[in-house]
DNA sequence: AGTCTCACTGCGATCGATTGCAGTGGAGTG
DNA sequence: CACTCCACTGCAATCGATCGCAGTGAGACT
């Protein structure tokens, strides 16, 4: 009917001022700098005619868009969709609006897909994709555009982040297996070259030599990625070089699930034979065979604080860029259990300083 | 360091032509006009400054945004991860981009949601949120504006649709029951204002009286929304009034979840006390506890489908709108079993034809 | 030589909202 | 009464890319 949405013009047109009176009496920040009654029949016009400002046309003039660019890698892993939310949330509150894309790790996509918000001229943007070495954030950075990281961190400085305390977190796992009497404790590592597989590995390298334990090189098997498959075939790797390991420090969820599918499979039983603990507490964790112990990240206010990080950015971007650490609590539920007997450290070419 | 971003002008002003010969040179759709060795110049300049075409300047003259409104529930529902992840990935491969926002099956705020993607432009609209009286769906189709509805439809005639064929599906899950022996089935219905709980639960009627089988009202239960929760609360309401039954229908996964925790919490096995069957086989459904016999729907493809329609309802609006149904498939794991003995038929008060 | 065609390029309006600047009129002041 | 001040409103430039229209010059054709 109407053919094409009514246009500030029309509005101005239709209360007999010009638009320019229209545009301050809309604006709640120039509002006070018209005439209440004029303010007022312009306010009830615009209603009357459906009147929805141009995003675009304002942010033309502006440069402002109020969008925030979203980067993860992909939104069908379970770890993402809560931190999405969270973001949204936050940003929404504000009148932000989120532009998410999926990167699938792959960098020229990622390029690709940083180049099209960059021409929809977000105002920042919030990447879940980090790497320890990005050159695309280092670039990003350089031009002074607004960025904060979340799950992840980079190691170039400056970029502001939110974490979950990896480390502690990963103190908490080991902690939990040793007291169950478990001294043969394998580490199903993440990529590492992200920063949570290289700080999990990390502490879970340094947890084990504070409690005395020197598990051999073999027990640690770096996964090419944090998916189930990948997992999966760690395990197996890990199987055939430690058959004596009673216990399993996963990098996150997901290469849990492998691990458990493998030992599924080889006919060892979780917990009884084996212990597996994972990392992320991702949704129905808790549902699974066995429920899953883990490490749970506080995902949703991972989101939310990225996107406050980001947005106190905007305001304010000389803002020394700051390191919100967000703590991790260990959930024990059925996939551990106390170490079986009858497998003596020497089994596995362990020694106990 | 460059200050702001270099504009079509900088990159005309560089290679020495005017601005639009830079614009034409720069459009794959007009290169044509313009000489091959001034357009090589041109792309040249364009790289080498790292020019970047403001999304917004194209989209206010040309009125084309190159941008879809997608509408969901709830990212955190498993059910739209995959869905969304279709529609991006379609999208993306013609240079769209999805503006994806979360309505909380509120209506003012997805009415607040849909007016900002309006004045986003978007070009047109995907939404996974539709019910069957839908006056804000309603109202945007008479305006015109290009819509699609994925996984539900609405009552109201003219919008594209992408759904699964949930009446079949619903006859699998019936039809196994049957096979296994069970008479005394119920079923927690899903909620009736939109159209996948309605049109599942009608074909639940349906084949329980194809097979001849009379179930009292009580042994239908609608639950208020499709979550865990509500599964559970209709889960303790059924078992109060039909404690006779031996199989489930649940509306949803996350219904089937919910009534798997009551029977739990109850002292009922399943699948040896109680068959559940699910709906959606979302993701990880295969891990729970016990593994559950669901039906699987296309999520990504319903998603790659629904973005498919959209996009040609933008090249050719006046199309006759169609409605793609695809199938869905029982997949059988260990939430299912043969009716257990010593259940006649009468404790239930259930006659057979 | 004169005219026509054609390929290429430049000019300037345009999309819609924002904003610095200037103008208007009425109230207040000495 | 003249003048200042202030509240309010209008004018017009501006953001950056697109596109209808017109102009230019080289080559073709009669």
């Amino acid at each position: 009917m109407s053919g094409t949405p009514p246009t500030l013009d029309d509005v101005a047109r239709a209360v007999g001022v010009h638009k320019a009176t229209a545009s301050r009496a809309l604006n709640p920040a120039t509002r006070s700098q018209v005439n209440p009654e004029t303010a007022r029949r312009i306010t009830t016009a615009a209603r009357r005619l459906g009147y929805v400002p141009n995003t675009l046309a304002r942010g033309l003039r502006t440069s402002r868009t109020t969008a925030i660019g979203v980067l993860i890698p992909d939104l069908t892993n379970p770890l993402f969709p809560p931190i999405v939310r969270g973001i949204q949330d936050r940003l929404d509150a504000h009148g932000y609006t989120a532009l998410l894309v999926n990167t699938d790790g792959d960098e020229d996509r990622e390029r690709a897909q940083f180049s099209d918000l960059e021409s929809r001229r977000a105002d920042g943007f919030i990447v879940a994709t980090a790497r320890r070495v990005h050159p695309l954030l280092a670039e990003a950075l350089a031009r002074g555009t607004a960025l904060v990281t979340v799950n992840r961190t980079t190691d170039l400085p400056g970029i502001p982040a939110v974490v979950s305390d990896d480390a502690d977190g990963t103190a908490q796992a080991v902690g939990h297996l040793t007291a169950l009497g478990h001294s043969l404790i394998a580490h199903l590592a993440g990529p590492q070259d992200v920063s949570t597989g290289a700080v999990r590995t990390q502490a879970f390298r340094h947890c084990m030599d504070a409690a005395g334990l020197r598990p051999p090189p073999e027990s640690v098997v770096v996964c090419t990625a944090y998916t189930e498959q990948a997992g999966r075939e760690a395990t197996r790797r890990l199987l055939g070089a430690c058959p004596g390991i009673t216990a399993i420090v996963a990098g996150n969820d997901l290469i849990a699930l492998g691990a458990l599918a493998e030992l599924a499979a080889q006919g060892r039983s979780c917990p009884r034979d084996v212990s597996v603990v994972g990392f992320n507490d991702m949704p129905f964790a808790d549902r699974f065979q066995p429920p899953l112990t883990t490490v749970r990240v506080p995902h949703h206010e991972m989101g939310v604080q990225s996107a406050q990080l980001l947005l106190e950015r905007l305001l304010e971007p000389q803002a020394l860029p700051r390191t919100v650490l967000l703590p991790a609590r260990l959930v024990v539920r059925g996939s551990t259990a106390p170490a079986p007997a009858g497998f003596p450290d020497r089994a596995a070419g362990i020694t106990r300083a």
